[in-house]
RNA sequence: CGCGGGAUGGAGCAGUCCGGUAGCUCGUUGGGCUCAUAACCCAAAGGUCGUUGGUUCAAAUCCAGCUCCCGCAACCA
């Protein structure tokens, strides 16, 4: 049996439509379920939406709409972005799931029970014709940041759930386990700010608006958005309180949750203690991946109208190019840019000429010198050899970048072989081989350690640029795709016909269109 | 003295843990080649590694201070 592989992302607020930042995630997620799925496990992969809360309410009314209708609305949206670029979720879940919130009522029920949720209650800074509790950081001048008026005191009853019980174990469970926490920079964040100081118990009901679902024995209160939230990643694989599926006994625990950084504390600190508290195993990994910024590092903000979508992106250039760039161009450990400048730049370079041109004339060749026929290398030499020894040491090479979440890393090696096999053709110079009868071996050999070295390197781009890596394996007419197939440089079959060269990323003229976007979108706003 | 991250040739990044001639991709310039998408291959120019001081035979890398930028700062996700 294959051994099993369970991966998520965070689920999408449903509160607007997302940006590319936001996309970045699920393309990021995809990239990881895809290697693993190609090198051998059984990939449970989920992402969806997380549907309930203030925002959502306020959204739909703002929009004259009922809530219900609002997050199916902005649910298809998310969807269709993923879809759009290749995600290949196995399970695309949402909140308001009639079966979810039956759950989340029972999990609560059950922490309740145990003592882990007690009510208390909330005290804050409230001002009145907001409906709306503030923290004193929150406050602008000592007033209410949306209006403006005087806030005061006021208390209410809530639930809370007993972190500060789980504190110790928690920094200890950390500490034990160097890699649950990754990088290692968000991880001495969360320690320093967070549990070293000690954490407080968290108020997980609200009071103040309705759009969630119901505490169950206290219909007043609804439960916590991010309660709500966390548990998707059990209550979709079949998990109750009082009935563990065998779906969640093979999958469960998740091998890793791929988040942004700005929701580790609920990743790292919530959800830890409310799987403690349930008496089940943790995450082995949670991966804080960074941010994609516009240009100049900004945050994508409609107010700067600096907002870049995942949509548009991909209708202009095509959903591997957009893939390419979010893979290869976001560093690991930190925030990364995107423009259309930048993203035509990548394009051009490394898809259109270093790849795409290769795969052209390599191909171009193969039919110009022997119709298209794959023949066996005959005549080796030791030119071959750099060659030869670098596509068979590919896959040990991306393997170990990928067990990092190294992805960028990853993509670099498929590309050094995409790169090597441009300086090999200069050096066997194959036209002037082909001039000369009795150079026909080595003229068949160079062309198909060609072939061989596009089919390996094109194997490992499978799990970054599916559909590239499709285009390429049609042209090449081969059906060996599988990570085995790489293992002896011998995965080309002899006496296929290779089909007819297409181009796979054509190069853009980038000034022509950057004038075309500029004309087509509104100035922004001279400030 | 709240916490964390960042500052490296025109652009984007790596190198910093474990000090020892500053690396990669793009761009620029020159050359080569012609199988190919004016692509590919080779070479060169360009950086006193934010700043000040210290340790050392030697510092982007270690230590101390400073400046600027970004995120977080708990009940908004």
């Amino acid at each position: 049996m294959k051994p099993k592989f369970y991966i998520t992302t965070s689920i999408f607020y449903a509160s607007a439509k997302p940006h590319i930042g936001n996309s970045y995630e699920g393309v990021l997620t995809d990239a990881i379920a895809r290697y693993k799925r190609l090198t051998g496990y059984d990939v449970k992969f989920h992402t969806g939406t997380d549907e309930h809360g203030e925002k959502v309410e306020q959204n739909a009314q703002k929009n004259n709409q009922n809530p219900q209708e609002y997050v199916d609305n902005i649910s298809l949206e998310v969807k269709r972005i993923l879809d759009l670029l290749n995600v290949s979720y196995d399970k695309f879940v949402r909140t308001t799931n009639p079966n979810h919130k039956k759950i989340v009522q029972k999990i609560f029920q059950k922490l309740y029970d145990n003592g882990d949720i007690y009510k208390g209650k909330y005290e804050g800074l409230y001002c009145t014709p907001c409906e709306s509790f503030f923290t004193e950081s929150q406050l602008v001048d000592g007033k209410c940041p949306d209006c403006g008026r005087d806030v005061q005191k006021a208390s209410e009853e809530a639930y809370f759930l007993k972190l500060s019980k789980y504190n110790d174990w928690l920094k200890e469970y950390i500490e034990a386990h160097p890699n649950f926490i990754t990088p290692e920079s968000r991880k001495n964040e969360i320690m320093n700010n967070f549990i070293i100081p000690g954490v407080e118990d968290l108020c997980i009901s609200r009071s103040t608006f309705d759009w969630g679902i119901k505490v169950p024995f206290d219909e007043k209160h609804v439960i916590y958005v991010w309660l709500d939230a966390l548990v998707n990643y059990i209550t979709f694989i079949g998990y109750a309180p009082d009935n563990e599926s065998e779906e969640f006994k093979r999958y469960w625990p998740a091998d890793v949750h791929i988040i942004g950084k700005d929701i580790l504390r609920f990743h790292t600190i919530y959800w830890p203690v409310i799987l403690k508290a349930l008496d089940l195993p943790m995450p082995k990994q949670i991966f804080g991946h960074p941010w994609v910024l516009a240009e100049g590092s900004e945050k994508m903000s409609k107010s700067k109208g600096n907002v870049l979508y995942a949509d548009d992106l991909v209708n202009e250039f095509g959903a591997d190019a957009v893939r390419y760039y979010l893979l290869h161009e976001i560093p690991y450990g930190h925030d990364g840019n995107i423009s259309y400048e930048l993203l035509i730049e990548r394009i051009n370079s490394d898809l259109a000429n270093v790849m795409g041109n290769l795969v052209n004339r390599t191909i171009s060749m193969s039919q110009k010198y022997f119709d298209g026929l794959v023949l066996p290398p005959v005549k080796q030499t030791k030119e071959d050899d750099e060659l030869i020894n670098m596509a068979k040491n590919l896959k040990q090479k991306v393997e170990v970048k990928m067990n990092d979440f190294k992805i960028a890393e990853a993509i670099d090696e498929v590309f050094e072989l995409y790169r090597r096999s441009n300086k090999y053709i200069d050096e066997t110079t194959p036209w002037i081989l082909a001039k000369n009868p009795e150079d026909k071996e080595r003229l068949q050999t160079v062309l198909y350690n060609l072939i061989e070295a596009i089919r390996t390197a094109t194997v490992f781009l499978q799990a970054f640029l599916p559909e590239t890596a499709d285009k390429i394996f049609n042209q090449l007419n081969t059906q060996n795709r599988t990570i085995d197939s790489v293992d002896n440089f011998n995965g080309m079959d002899e006496g296929i016909k290779l089909n007819k060269p297409e181009v796979l990323f054509a190069r853009i003229d980038k000034d022509a269109k950057l004038k075309e976007f500029n004309k087509k979108r509104p100035k922004t706003a001279f400030f």
